[in-house]
RNA sequence: GGGGGCGUAGCUUAAGCGGCAAAGCAGCGAACUUAAAAUUCGCUGGUUACGGGUUCGAGGCCCGUCGCCUCCA
């Protein structure tokens, strides 16, 4: 039984591993009179290699979901592959080497690389985004949008990326107007595309119904989805060859509207040319040319210095009849609002910069509340009290006139209250060939027709041509291309762009619940059982993509009445990131750490522990060679422990009260920390606890049956985090196989607090003695001891006792003079 | 510029309520060894970023400064 006295990690995981696998311990069935649980990690793109932040990602939410488990729940961990997207294709445009090839290439490996880590995975459920049984669905999910009115064809100005060939959504352009995935500059384009209608659901977005989520994603999404109350206004437009008549702007500051002294077209607002007068003229056009080279970032950033041109003509503010000169300005963009705003610069500080530089009068009209009647020195964008607003208004709190400005337009027919949202329209169309097609046709005679169900999946044609322009293949495909109408039987061309990534991993949460099921996307019986998920954990740059994107699918779909929840995830938890010599790890900077060699040297338990053990889970850690050696050191000494021939030597009822109670303390600990998701101290508590087994086995000073009882709750305690060795240890201690279907333990409260407590004595707050007394005294009898004690004695004779701070259990502060 | 978070031993992190500043690694020493590695035992290591305040008592609470991260603009 002792046989291996050596922690062999090699050994011992790959035999678990096909052993586990051979039994099918982790498969997981429906008809389980178990509660479910459904624990989720985010699944991972096939980028071919699994690095050390996919074993952060997944390493914990395993010891987590093995947690779950041995408390007794029916727990669904599934994996799979995002495989759709780019750097397929651009390895293609590159190499040659084909997209499907290539990815499947990957998922092998990848695959290969996720059995290491010993994860309770059921593959059977696996899923693969790019396989025409997963993404046939992702276009009838297509087609059920567009039935629905959720999907349509769109014009508009879109993010171009140059460098990928194609457009992005709103939430895919990052940081200073960037790609997301390859970092290029991202250019404006008028395009007709695909898109699906998410800000239908904008307030619900915004009510997250039973969800236990971080605020900081709910306020990412919140300030995404950017609702604001505010005013639609008209302007009076009387200009010759013009036929509008106003132009409507977005406010959130109505009560502002009688101190507009100018007026703010974006530079692309198709009235510019024929508001422009002909003095105007040349220095217009030259500043629509230099706004035209800027990226969006550039022109909003606040450290950007504001500039504009004069038009030369007007527009007429109809609450008071003024005219207010118009100029373009590259602060504002067309794509917001209506690509015009109003100017006031005693209450907007970039109006206020604006109105300075260019010598535009500022006119007050809230007032500061303790205002001197001077100018201002910045603009005023508090509340206050109305001023220069005529007779009607002038008087009223700031907050009583954005109402009452907004009754009066709307009693005029000049506006109104509104309601504005940053939130657009989800673009999903790709110009690429590595993505779910787009199931529609077009029909010289009938228009944009559907490709029916039954005609489902529209397959990607296996054999196209990679052109180093990066122009999607498909466009220079004839066989995929054309195609018959469905409708009428003549000739017609097949859409040639496909789906935004985001489509597929919209749903997949979904079809891990019915693995292979070929009739719907999902079976509904077994949906039913698993969704919504219960834990949900990945990055938290997914914020407003895939997180919310998900979101409002599942309330799509729920309308569709096909399922009946309406959030998708129930709890979400955010990992940190793992970086490396200070620095977040990326190929680029080459100093990306590669697991494998640390599993084949160590073990993967080593680095599940050792990735655990780095600090919070929420907040990530360092990667650091020295600190997995630690791990894999204490690893060892737990296998030598419950690998010894213990023998009892002295034993004696202290020692066994307090293995018990350590026992019993650390059961607690490891139990709520696992809650909390804060793995490293419930291994600080697992290291502490084994620290003081090994002091008992040199004693030899407990019991066998209390030491065997220790050792199995070890054992039971850190198989979660070390399932191989745990395994292999309870096994050959004789107890039955599988330690990873035993019931995590409970623990016994009252054995579970110290008998004796160490009571400090501070004399005028500073420790001068420490008294072991038991646990239950009185305040009386612990401050008679304290003042019996000769030390505290010295502190005390010949001065006054002004006061006896008493803490039970902790201490006892004499203060003196 | 605004919101949020963080700053504790050389490194990575602990200290639910304000109440003894801890653990792992690294470092040093010892045992074992011809020697080393490994292992075991022991030790060292602190102005809790800085400056003020509240309190009998502050790593924690309040105010200010500096530095880093993050979201928004």
């Amino acid at each position: 039984m002792k046989a291996s006295s050596k922690y062999n990690p090699q050994e011992i995981e790959r035999k678990w591993q096909d052993k586990w696998a051979a039994d099918h311990l982790y498969e997981v069935k429906e008809n389980d009179p178990k509660p479910k649980f459904y624990a989720l990690t985010m699944f991972p793109y096939t980028s071919g290699d699994l690095h050390i932040g996919h074993w952060y990602a997944m390493a914990p939410s395993d010891v987590y979901a093995r947690y779950k488990s041995m408390q007794g729940y029916n727990v669904l961990h599934p994996v799979g592959f995002d495989a759709f997207g780019l750097p397929a294709e651009n390895k293609a445009i590159a190499t040659g080497v084909n997209p499907a090839e290539w990815t499947i290439k990957n998922v092998e490996n990848m695959r290969r690389q996720l059995r290491t880590i010993g994860a309770i995975y059921d593959w059977t459920r696996e899923v693969i985004t790019c396989l025409p049984e997963y993404y046939k669905w992702t276009e009838w999910f297509f087609l059920k949008l567009y039935e629905a009115g959720l999907a349509y064809r769109g014009k508009g100005a879109v993010n171009w990326c140059p460098k990928c060939q194609t457009v992005l959504a709103n939430e895919q352009v990052v940081d200073d107007g960037v790609c997301w995935r390859c970092e290029s500059i991202v250019e404006k384009k008028q395009l007709e595309q695909w898109f699906f209608r998410i800000t239908k659901y904008a307030d619900e977005l915004l009510e997250y119904k039973n969800m236990d989520w971080p605020e900081r994603i709910r306020i990412m999404q919140t300030n995404w989805i950017g609702k604001s109350y505010g005013a639609d206004i008209s302007f009076g437009l009387d200009h010759p060859g013009i036929v509008e008549k106003e132009i409507r702007v977005f406010t959130t500051r109505p009560d502002t509207l009688f101190g507009v002294t100018f007026f703010v077209l974006a530079p692309e607002h198709s009235l510019v040319p024929a508001l422009t007068t002909k003095d105007r003229k040349d220095e217009v056009e030259a500043y629509m040319r230099k706004a035209q080279r800027q990226t969006e970032f550039e022109r909003t950033a606040a450290e950007t210095e504001k500039t504009g041109v004069f038009l030369g003509s007007y527009v007429i503010n109809r609450v008071n009849g003024e005219r207010v000169p118009i100029w373009i300005a590259d602060y504002v963009l067309p794509q917001y609002g209506t690509g015009a705003v109003m100017g006031v610069p005693a209450h907007d500080q970039r109006d206020f910069d604006f109105a300075k530089k260019y010598g535009i009068p500022i006119r007050i009209v809230v007032a500061p509340y303790d205002w001197d009647g001077k100018d201002l020195e910045a603009a005023h964008v508090e509340n206050g009290k109305m001023v220069n607003s005529s007779k009607q208004f002038d008087g009223l709190d700031s907050e009583e006139m954005k109402s009452a400005i907004c009754d009066y337009l709307k009693s005029k027919g000049w506006g109104g209250k509104t309601i504005t949202y940053r939130l657009r329209d989800w673009l999903i169309s790709r110009q690429r060939y590595w993505g779910a097609p787009i199931p529609m046709i077009y029909c010289p005679k009938c228009g944009i027709v559907p490709v029916p169900e039954k005609d489902l999946p529209v397959l990607l044609p296996p054999d196209v041509e990679f052109r180093p322009t990066g122009e999607s293949p498909l466009k220079y495909c004839e066989s995929f291309v054309n195609t018959t109408c469905p409708k009428c039987g003549g000739p017609a061309k097949r859409e040639t762009d496909t789906m935004d990534t985001f489509m597929c991993s919209s749903w997949y949460f979904l079809r891990y619940t019915s693995p292979g099921y070929d009739k719907f996307p999902f079976e509904k019986s077994k949906l039913k059982y698993w969704m919504p998920v219960d834990l949900y954990t990945g990055g938290a740059e997914h914020a407003t993509m895939h997180l919310l994107y998900s979101r409002f699918f599942i309330k799509a779909i729920r309308d569709m009445g096909l399922v009946d929840f309406d959030e998708p995830f129930t709890r979400l938890f955010n990992q940190g990131i793992i970086v490396f010599q200070g620095e977040k790890m990326s190929k680029s900077k080459g100093n990306v750490v590669t697991p494998d060699d640390y599993v084949s040297d160590m073990g993967a338990d080593a680095v599940r522990v050792y990735l655990m053990f780095v600090g919070p889970w929420e907040q990530g850690g360092e990667w650091n060679d020295n600190g997995i050696v630690g791990m894999s050191r204490w690893l060892s000494r737990i296998w030598k422990l419950a690998s010894l021939d213990y023998a009892a030597k002295t034993v004696d009822a202290d020692s066994e009260k307090e293995c018990k109670r350590v026992m019993h303390k650390t059961i607690k600990k490891a139990s709520e920390d696992m809650e909390r998701f804060r793995f490293n101290t419930m291994l600080a508590a697992l290291m502490e606890y084994s620290n003081l087994l090994n002091k008992i086995s040199e004693a030899g000073s407990v019991s066998k049956k209390t030491w065997d009882e220790a050792i199995k709750n070890l054992l039971i305690l850190i198989a979660p985090s070390a399932p191989h060795m745990a395994e292999e240890l309870w096994v050959n201690l004789g107890l039955p196989y599988s330690i990873h279907k035993q019931r995590w333990p409970g623990w016994d409260p009252e054995l579970a607090t110290d008998e004796e407590v160490t009571l400090v004595v501070q004399i005028n707050g500073k420790v001068r003695d420490k008294l072991t007394v038991p646990a239950s005294i009185s305040e009386d009898e612990a401050k008679k001891i304290a003042f019996d004690q000769e030390r505290v004695k010295s502190y005390t004779s010949g001065k006054d006792i002004l006061k006896i701070i008493y803490v039970p259990g902790k201490l006892i502060n004499i203060v003196v003079k």
